[in-house]
DNA sequence: CCCTTATCTTGTCGCTGTCAAGATAAAAAT
DNA sequence: ATTTTTATCTTGACAGCGACAAGATAAGGG
């Protein structure tokens, strides 16, 4: 819980500041939203000048860019932690790879939006293609692997990218009040529905 | 094109400002993205000062509020116009109305994301709620008389509006460089999937 | 004709992102 | 060890922003 040094010494040189500016920012985007989210209160936050993000991140779209790019990792890494708890069907596996799809959105909504709802972040920056990509990877082959093409690719991503978009603006309202597992039942059954019949 | 008198004389009563307005922040929100939208330079578009927009519309989001409102109603239009083109058909007009949701997004992206994506709409304002409410009781409708329940709502909501946001982005790159026709096609296909199956 | 009311302007405030210049400290070189 | 270079952080400034208050202008009603 170091996370913010407020009030401790505070040496002219930080130590770790590009992390501590990047916790701050995640801090920031989830209690204020990305729509109020202000550089100036992110250094606030890390106890630094207004001027100090600059040199680690360029302008304010930098940090964004950098923390999507770690947000990209943690996306997948939770899709790959469902993937690894559904057993060896890889079916099953796709299918668990698309709730942890779901399940991110609404753990971390704000962080979600910055990924697939934001013009902010520099999608053509390296370290956030690379990461991205890995993502988009991971979902192409496993519905390679299950016999779909391009199309049930396509279909799989709409769906869940769909169902995690209204969820977490509370949109589907009939959806609002259901537990976690009655959800992840019935998103598992949507994103079925979307791969070619038998 | 005399939405914007620039230049041209101006008395001290524009005469029907709030509707320029709207037009204005249509502009603005279509040439600049919601992220980067200015309240004052809608008001510089529409040549009256800086403050002129707080009496019609309150503060900025008032302004984005009302810009929604309109933005569903010709959202349910769109779509209207659609199921109507598709024959009597029940099936075929449910279908339409999902390609006419898309249309709608890739051809105004930038209101798409003002009535999907963004919080500065108030939601609450009965204008904006009744005119989206309009919205999705057309959809509970359609899939209503086609034998499908909330599930099968959900399911096409989802799919059509993540199709719309992927698409809106070009996220979905194999489909970036299909015609309008094919495009419809298959977004045809994908909703009709969502519905269950004989 | 005057008075009320709606509409629009001007001026100000604090906040924002970005840039420039200077201060500090660490690292590297001699 | 001392000097030089480089990286890091601060301070200060600027224009643009949203919001508020106060004043100017015009329209409508008595």
């Amino acid at each position: 819980m170091m996370d913010e040094d407020q009030g401790a010494k505070s040496p002219y040189h930080h130590g770790d500041l590009r992390a501590a500016l990047l916790t701050a920012a995640e801090a920031e985007l989830a209690e204020r939203g990305i729509e109020a989210f202000s550089l100036r209160q992110v250094a606030r936050r890390a106890g630094v000048s207004h001027a100090a993000p600059a040199h680690h991140f360029g302008d304010a779209n930098g940090l964004l860019t950098a923390l999507a790019a770690e947000g990209f990792r943690r996306f997948l890494e939770t899709q790959r932690a469902r993937e690894a708890a559904a057993g060896p069907s890889t079916e099953a596996q796709f299918l668990a790879s698309g709730v942890g799809y779901v399940d991110f959105a609404l753990a971390r909504p704000a962080l979600f939006r910055l990924l697939f709802g934001s013009d902010r972040p520099d999608y053509a920056d390296p370290e956030l293609k690379l990461a991205a990509d890995a993502a988009y990877d991971n979902l192409n082959a496993l519905v390679s692997q299950t016999g779909g093409g391009p199309l049930e690719v396509a279909a799989a991503w709409a769906m869940a990218h769909g169902l995690a978009d209204l969820l977490t603006r509370g949109r589907l309202k009939g959806m609002g009040n259901l537990s976690a597992t009655e959800r992840d039942k019935m998103v598992t059954a949507m994103i079925a529905r979307t791969q070619r019949r038998d």
